[in-house]
DNA sequence: TCATTATATAACTATTCACTTATATGTTCA
DNA sequence: TGAACATATAAGTGAATAGTTATATAATGA
């Protein structure tokens, strides 16, 4: 869920939640496309819970949305977020995650529902 | 001092500062002209070390610079900062905080040194 | 020089935060 | 139905953070 905030500290919100190493790359690399939880714990060389963790607070803030497909859950960048603007602005900021999605690609990785 | 980082360090480093309230209102005034200390205290209605202690981080960061005039330091957003042409884009997305200002005058608060 | 004013810094405290481990929920498929 | 896999949640822990109080530094002016 999302709460009604005025500007400002939606703003703050928004940059502090942002604020984060891995929250921000997250937002990068699912600006491009969706992802799911098991790969985002290969790219980011950390735990399960803690990609699941950082993945609830974007959503929480509206941020991404999450869609299931079998067993999996992809999540990419909410399109209808009140903050879009301002965040695809962030995101132009933060250097091109392609390569992990390549290395993923690579190690034979990378999850497909097509 | 600021320390060198690389673009995604940097970026999510200045999101993580403007990620606070204080600071970002700060800038958004620092922006359009210089404040000193106590008026930042009247402007936020806290303590003087709280707002040292902001101003301190946003300039180790290089956000802003500061200006000694005789007793008192000016504050105000660095141009020169490496992090410039982001701060522009995330300022432009903070409420106007020209009313702070203009109470400031209405108190007698301003402090003038020209 | 001394009192006053402005600012910075230090030390402490309470809260927030990210991560870990353990466990629960949900889906698939044999 | 039950084992295997994917994900979420809960509980605990250590580090970071913002604010407080107390004190130090610096400039002014009588």
């Amino acid at each position: 869920m999302s709460f009604a905030l005025n500007d400002l500290d939606e703003v703050s919100q928004t940059l502090k939640l942002l604020g984060d190493k891995t929250r921000l790359t997250m937002m990068k690399l699912l600006e491009k496309q969706e992802c799911c939880v098991c790969e985002l714990v290969e790219i980011f060389k950390t735990s399960q819970p803690s990609v699941s963790q950082h993945l609830r607070k974007l959503k929480d803030a509206g941020l991404v949305k999450e869609n299931r497909k079998g067993q999996w859950i992809f999540y990419s960048v909410n399109p209808n977020c009140t903050q879009n603007e301002l965040i695809q602005k962030l995101i132009a900021f933060v250097p091109s995650q392609d390569h992990e999605l390549e290395e993923l690609d690579k190690k034979g990785l990378r999850i497909s529902c097509d």
